[in-house]
RNA sequence: UCCUCAGUAGCUCAAUGGUAGAGCAUUCGGCUGUUAACCGAAGGGUUGUAGGUUCGAGUCCUACCUGAGGAGCCA
């Protein structure tokens, strides 16, 4: 075809735009459902999937025989008429007048993902390939509008992004999950399991800021909820308290919903989620304290004492008489990090909150108001057994101008699982780290 | 780390201790409106690995390997 002859160039998404126009659309081949004398080619370009129509009678012999053979996943360009048709999936439909081949997949070694069903280990092991399902697409849409919300959030409520470095010389909260790199020779380093205490230097600079990257755990989890390498977002604030701190997770989890239900209604759809359950989602959540939740698990069967973290059924649990996210503060001081501010009126709770998602979900959110007292620091960190000298710096910041602090962290890919209605974490991240799985 | 379950064709799965099977995918043929298209035919197997019991093992036993779900721990 010379450049003069080239139509113009454009992608699924737009279809509807230029209804009545020849135009050349790049893509792959989804399907291909095809007769004696009539081929519908199904493509896909990454912004949605258009079928086309191929006429034997009204098409160059060669040309109607190279779409017959087509095969699954082949790179193509098809050139030709956008007609809105009802019969089509997605209301449009292309009259095919040109096709090329960028590469055709040979059928001695075909497309392994077939449109039939295929078991999670064979898909996670062609995760690379499982990304170009519908599914798979309408997930990672999803996650990408949920990261732009939250940084929407963050930047229009006067937060800076300020990164907080991946190689940590120091646990940040538990020490033993943390994953060791053999580089540094002066000393040992890991990989960052949190932000936070990077972000408490910087709130003190900047007074809102979020870290918003990778995490690491080496937790040797194996559940729907866990990955070893996931994503969060830290915010933390200073002149804050616990309050201040429970508003923000509210209205950030509203926006977010909101945002999804806004701008991603078509791939909810394929997802088959329940969208009235998100539709539900509005401030205020409702919350309560642990010592509340304590007494409402054992209302509902649970054995859990007091003193205990919550299991994962006693999440689930304490989330099913409500449609909504619940915020459960004041956790014993005793299961809480170092850094959590004892209440003063009732020292033996901390200034935390978790908020956990509704529909067994699980905990999304999780932080509360730090310490700003030197002393008391120094103390919980004796009290922790930690080296003081390990955390000269953070300790610094209670000794130039101390401020009542706090922010939370919330996880990025429980938050999707729970938006998009998954069974499983390992769906959100387009490639998911595990504990028995690194590729692809 | 512990508990439970699974491993048979490229994929998803069948097969009472007695000749290894189907659907999809692939190839060939048919079909002018298909919607995970359909109809007919063909090719495709070291039943995860190594031992053991048995006249005979995909099936029973032991160990190992790989994976999945869950517990603890966590977002």
């Amino acid at each position: 075809m010379t450049p003069a002859a080239r139509r113009p160039r454009i992608s699924i998404v737009q279809a509807g735009l230029h209804v009545g126009e020849t135009v050349e659309i790049p893509g792959w081949l989804y399907n291909l459902r095809r007769s004696g004398k009539i081929a519908f080619p199904i493509l896909r370009d990454g912004t949605g999937i258009l079928q086309c129509v191929a006429v034997k009678s009204q098409l160059p012999e060669s040309l109607f025989e190279s779409v017959k053979g087509l095969t699954q996943e082949s790179s193509i360009i098809v050139t030709g008429r956008i007609r809105q048709e009802p019969r089509a999936p997605g209301g449009y439909e292309l009259d095919l007048e040109n096709l090329e081949i960028f590469q055709r997949v040979p059928e001695a070694e075909p497309y392994p993902i077939t449109p039939k069903e295929h078991g999670i280990d064979f898909l996670l092991d062609h995760r690379h390939l499982w990304l170009r399902s519908r599914r798979q697409h309408a997930v990672l849409k999803i996650r990408h509008e949920i990261s732009r919300a939250i940084r929407d959030y963050l930047d229009s409520h006067g937060f800076t992004l300020l990164d907080t470095p991946v190689f940590t010389p120091a646990a940040c909260e538990g020490t033993t999950t943390l994953f060791e790199v053999n580089y540094f020779d002066h000393e040992k380093v890991y990989l960052t399991q949190s932000g936070q205490l990077y972000n408490e230097a910087t709130a003190m600079a900047f007074g809102k800021v979020y870290t918003f990257g990778p995490t690491f755990r080496a937790e040797r989890s194996k559940t729907r909820r866990h990955l070893t390498e996931f994503w969060m977002v830290e915010p933390e604030m200073a002149y804050a308290t616990l309050e201040d701190v429970k508003q923000v997770a509210e209205e950030l989890i509203v926006f977010v919903v909101g945002r999804v239900l806004e701008n991603r209604r078509a791939e909810l759809a394929v997802l088959e989620r329940d969208v009235s359950k998100l539709e539900n989602i509005k401030a205020p959540f409702p919350r309560m304290s642990y010592d509340q939740a304590v007494e409402l698990l054992h209302q509902k069967g649970s054995e859990i004492q007091w003193g205990a973290d919550f299991g994962g059924t006693d999440e689930t649990l304490l989330g099913e008489d409500f449609n909504l996210p619940v915020m459960v503060d004041r956790f014993p001081t005793a299961i809480k990090a170092f850094y959590m501010q004892p209440d003063p009126e009732r020292p033996e709770v901390a200034l935390g909150v978790d908020v956990l998602a509704p529909e067994g979900y699980g905990e999304i959110v999780g932080g509360g108001q730090r310490i700003h007292e030197l002393d008391l620091l120094l103390r919980r960190i004796d009290e922790h057994g930690l080296p003081r000298e390990a955390f000269d710096w953070y300790i610094d910041l209670r000794r130039f101008g101390t401020v009542p602090h706090g922010g939370f962290g919330m996880g990025l890919e429980r938050c999707i699982a729970w938006i998009c209605g998954l069974e499983h974490v390992r769906e959100t991240i387009p490639f998911p780290r595990m504990l028995y799985r690194t590729r692809p």
